[in-house]
DNA sequence: GATATAAAGTTATAATATAACAATTATTAC
DNA sequence: GTAATAATTGTTATATTATAACTTTATATC
């Protein structure tokens, strides 16, 4: 079940499919997930908060590894070439791919106050955008589709003044 | 008449309509339209590619402005609060907005090939945007929508191959 | 004209990302 | 199985983008 905002939600589960799918993506596509590139594609999964590559470092170092920024931005450039992890670029942030091996249009909801991101798949937002381009005569090679607000449990709770402190539910 | 990627059309006017457009909505604001934010605004309406804060300091200095980088991304910001201006995070670039003043989604199309941006007003995207949004509880507050990809005259082109170099029509 | 406020000048540095080359590990060909 | 090749990772240095903090100047308000 996709991750949705909700407060409660198996998150064990979130990272078990995502490491499983990186297995059989990289499989499929005869790419080496090296113990590297599965760390950091765990670091990214930890959360469905979209994290900064140097935030990752402290716990690349503490794994045993080179800790300095190629490592971390290498292993980030193979999980996205792969389809696994897209980058925020409004926040310069990396976040785990929730629907890997799907084409089409995905965009990402992002609260500003609890930080969470949901990457929604949209047939309707999909046309749309396709559309737009087509009367243009574009061609589209890639999208960045990044909606930024409050979420509903931030929306509707009374910490919005302590804006991008605190998150109104448990999962991180 | 807004661009669209079309080879020719009368820049100056785009430049022309951009500041008057700037002066009506600062006076609106009780902002001040200064020197340098007039500049700064002069200088991202060069041309309809999205440029990079570092790229409008030599600019800024022959001018006689002080040329530290905080010159230029004051301006920008002031700009961007207006209204004026818009950053195209996956570029780390700002262009001159097309719509000044007007409400609902803006969307993007980059072409990676001329580096020019056209700046598109869609009410089926902006709908599909907010049902998506409201499906979910999420109060939007900002979106940045960015489609990369070729625009007609560079897709059709046969220098494809020189990607990011030689834009196949003329206004810059 | 004096005071307060906003803007711009200036210096320094933070945050993000990549280049270039060396060392190591894995794969392939024999 | 070993040599040659290719891919990955380690390492050092640096490029690019952006902001903090404080000073000076200009503008607006009283």
């Amino acid at each position: 079940m996709a991750f949705t905002f909700q407060s409660k939600h198996d998150h064990g589960s979130c990272i078990k499919s995502a490491l499983a799918n990186a297995e059989q993506i990289c499989a499929d596509h005869n790419q080496r997930f090296t113990k590297i590139r599965r760390l950091v594609l765990e670091l990214i999964w930890q959360s469905h908060k979209p994290l900064g590559a140097y935030e990752l470092l402290p716990a690349i170092k503490q794994a045993g590894f080179n800790s300095a920024p190629p490592t971390v931005y290498r292993a980030l450039e193979f999980l996205q070439e792969q389809g696994l992890v897209h980058r925020i670029s409004s926040l310069n942030a990396f976040i785990g791919c929730s629907h890997p091996g799907h084409q089409g249009s995905s965009c990402f909801l992002i609260c500003d106050q609890c930080q969470l991101a949901v990457e929604v798949e949209s047939p309707v937002l999909a046309s749309a955008i396709g559309d737009l381009s087509a009367e243009m005569g574009f061609v589209i090679e890639r999208e960045h589709l990044e909606i930024v607000g409050k979420c509903r449990h931030c929306c509707s709770s009374k910490t919005k003044e302590v804006a991008n402190k605190s998150p109104n539910i448990p999962c991180g």
